[in-house]
Formats: C-alpha cells, sequence, structure tokens
DNA sequence: CGACAGCATTATGTCGACAATGTCAGGAAT
DNA sequence: ATTCCTGACATTGTCGACATAATGCTGTCG
C-alpha cells in the first residue's frame, strides 16, 4: 500500500514524476493556490508540470483518494468544494478514528515514546513563532501532534485512512478558513490533558479528551466557515 | 469521488475497461481464486483481460484503495495476506465506523426505510437457501444489511470508507475462511435488535449493539482464523 | 562450498498518438 | 422565443513502444 505520510519517508521525498505531481498538486489545493471547485484538466496539468499524461492520472487517482478532488468517468476531476455537511462528515469520523487511536496508543505506546511527544509539546509551547500565532507553524505543530498519536497506534488501516486519506481534507479546511485565531492556547491545554491520560494508560480518557478536542476544533472551524458563507 | 458500491449502480455496470478489470480482479482475490500473497504483474493481467497496462494500472491502483494489494513503487503489486493483526486491525476500526452509522441512520432514517430494512431481514429468515447455509446468500444478505445502514448514515465519507475501501477486505477474510457457521441465526437476532433500536431512534442503543455484533463477528472469525493457521 | 559482482532478463515508469466520449455553440423547426 | 438537433471542438480512455529500475542467473573469486 502506498502510504503518502510514510514515517520512514516524513519528508515525502518524490521517487517518481506521479509522487512529484501528486505533492505539488496536493499542496496547492490544500492551501488554495488552485481554487477549490474548478475543473483539472489533464493535458493542462501535464503541461504545466512537464509530464505526461500517465503519471498525471496516477497522480489525480491518488488526489481522489485522499477526498481532494472527485472524478465523473469520461468527464474529468474536479476540486472539492468546502461545505457545512462535508465538514460535519469529516469531523464526524476523526473523532471515532482519533479516538480509537488515542485508546490504541495508550495501549502501545512506549515510555519513551510519551516522553519524546511530551517534550515536543513543551517546545511548541516555548517557540515563539507559535506564540505570535504564525499559522504554518502552529498548523504544522498540531498536525504533528495528531500524527504522532494516530502513528502509535500502530494500526496499519487507522494510519493510512486517517494521515494518507483524510488528513489532507482537515488542512485544507484549516487553512483554507485561517485558522489561528486565539485557540491555540486552550488546544495546547487539550493536547496536554490527552498526553497525560495517555501516560497513566487510561485509554478511555484519553479517547474522551480527543473527542472533546476534536469536537471544540469544529465548531471553531464551524463559526470560520459561517463567516465565509456570509462573505461569498 | 468514484463510489465503487454506488446506490444508484448496484450491479457494478462496468463503463470503462478498468472497471470491467477491477471488478473481476477484485471477485479473483476475494473469493481465492488469486491466492492471498501472490505477485500481481501488469503485462500479466494486461494479456488476460485483453487490454493495454493503462487502465490495468488503473484498476490497480483502485485496488490498492481497497487494501486488497499491495504496491512498491518499481516493484510491483502483490495481494494482500490475510493475518491475525490484520484482522483485529480491521474490525477495531469497523466496529467505530459502523457503530457511528448505526447512530446516524437511527437519526436519519425514514420509516419507510427502517420498515424494508424490517422485512428484508424477515424475508431472509424465510429464505430457504439462507437456512440451508448456503454461504454465498448468507454472505449477500448479511453485507446487503450492513450497507444499508451505512448508506442511511448518509455522511459520504463514512460509506466512501466503508463499502468501497474496507469491505471488500471483510468478504475476502469471510469468504475465503468459510463463514458459514452456526453463527446464522443468532446474527439474524443481532439484527433484528439493531433494527430495533434504530425504528425506536435510538441511536445510542443502535450503536453499541452494532459494535457487539462486530465483535461477536470478529471472534467468530479468529477462531476459523486460528484454525486455518494451524492447518498451513 | 559460499559469497559477491556483473550481466541478461523481466517488470515497472513514462511517453506520444489514436479512439471514444462528452461539451457547447449555432441553426432549424415548432 | 424556445426547444431540439447537429456538428465541431475539447477532453478523457486506451494503446503500443521506449526508458529505467529491479530481479535472477551465471561465473568467478575468496
Amino acid at each position: 500500500m502506498t502510504v503518502i505520510y510514510d514515517p520512514q519517508n516524513p519528508l515525502r521525498s518524490p521517487v517518481t514524476s506521479a509522487d512529484r505531481v501528486l505533492y505539488a498538486v496536493q499542496q496547492a489545493i490544500v492551501e488554495g493556490d488552485i481554487a477549490a471547485g474548478s475543473k483539472l484538466t489533464e493535458t493542462g496539468l501535464a503541461k504545466q508540470f512537464n509530464v505526461s499524461r500517465a503519471p498525471l492520472r496516477e497522480a489525480l487517482a491518488r488526489l481522489e483518494r485522499c477526498h481532494l478532488v472527485e472524478r465523473t468517468p469520461n468527464a474529468g476531476v474536479r476540486v472539492v468544494t468546502l461545505s457545512y455537511e462535508s465538514l460535519i462528515a469529516l469531523y464526524q469520523i476523526r473523532e471515532e478514528l482519533e479516538g480509537l487511536a488515542c485508546r490504541l496508543a495508550a495501549e502501545k505506546m512506549a515510555n519513551e515514546e510519551v516522553d519524546a511527544l511530551s517534550k515536543l509539546l513543551e517546545q511548541h509551547l516555548k517557540d515563539q513563532r507559535v506564540r505570535e500565532g504564525e499559522s504554518y507553524y502552529q498548523e504544522a505543530g498540531d498536525v504533528d501532534f495528531h500524527y504522532r498519536i494516530i502513528l502509535a497506534s500502530k494500526n496499519q488501516y487507522l494510519i493510512n485512512m486517517l494521515c494518507d486519506e483524510l488528513y489532507f481534507l482537515v488542512r485544507m479546511y484549516r487553512v483554507q478558513l485561517g485558522m489561528n485565531g486565539p485557540r491555540v492556547s486552550r488546544a495546547f491545554d487539550e493536547h496536554k490533558a490527552i498526553i497525560t491520560a495517555i501516560a497513566n494508560r487510561d485509554g478511555e480518557l484519553a479517547d474522551l479528551l480527543m473527542r472533546r478536542h476534536i469536537s471544540a476544533s469544529r465548531k471553531n472551524i464551524e463559526t470560520k466557515l459561517q463567516a465565509h458563507k456570509e462573505v461569498s
């Protein structure tokens, strides 16, 4: 299985042309450089990236896998549009799966890993760039935290579904709606509580806290999305 | 998004060569005609199905998506092998996601849909072929029941993940380990209880019952897998 | 006898071209 | 004026061939 987020390959160095194109287009979609809802033509993208349509089609297929584009047979692919319904649907699943991930992590994480994660969090708290609310670092820190717990679950399907199939979409919502508000410090406290639960090997509590954390995050995005819709 | 199990297209009529090949290979893997763990070569399969490698590669990519094969860059694809760890991992996720599906179905299913599902179940109970334990019909009936609930959740990501990405693997375990034992009647009772909970709009209970139902199913398969391993 | 290096073979990755399908604008008929 | 048909255009689906990387064999060396 091609794991897009490969713990052995965190920098995602492309081994093939299709990888290169995938990473580029993926980022462009997530960050809004390619507008949501716009149509992607194979020939156009192929020219743009100086590759033939074969690797490009593979890249599109993999974009479809992570729900960033939708394909209709004989018609083409279109970048997904952000909507209230999709956001809710996405976060409902995140609650379940990341809750499970927490429960499993509480069982399987080595003490050293827990310490490392705890240190990572402290480091992010001290990091000036985070405190100044620079969106990118904050985003990266949060994603890193969630990724580590998911990976610690050691459940291959769970890892694949969350890191490869859902998280790009999560990031798309957060980036495009500009999630850099006052939730930062509260999120840190929530992260801290989750780690503590995991350290205490209290899977049930870790599960509950993660669900609440994600639920709070969802509510936060909901308000932004509301504002976003009112503008457009 | 290409929904492999399309409620509008339950017979999965192939619209493209890639579809045709996909359906054929998918079934062959699920039913064990292509052995678990065996290597699939693009050229070989292309000749076998009288198509070029382009649509075949797409079919393989989609097989990868539903976790039936694993691809290593520049090395090829290999049919997955059944293992205890994978089975557990798979069912852990099913418990969470199908539990969620039940909860959502209890909210969103129309009364008519609940009645229809209830009737479907009664019909399966009466069906002679099911009572005689013919594996295929029993399998189909169970899958149908679960599919309907998942579809009733109206959560696109949930539907996609369960019906398109996980259920072929679930079926692979069941078919290849010969799940046609005495669990049938108990499963029917469990299904019945789930429908009742949904009819009563008790999402919490439906969730719990579905989790237990899947857990029981897992334990049932675990014993078969154990026997399977001891033989081989 | 075992291990390693080099080569031949095979399979995957990529390419450009053709075929089939969908899209859209313009005109004819109602 | 609106609807339907028609045909040209654009885009996707498929093909065969070439480039490149992995696999397996063979012969040689330790």
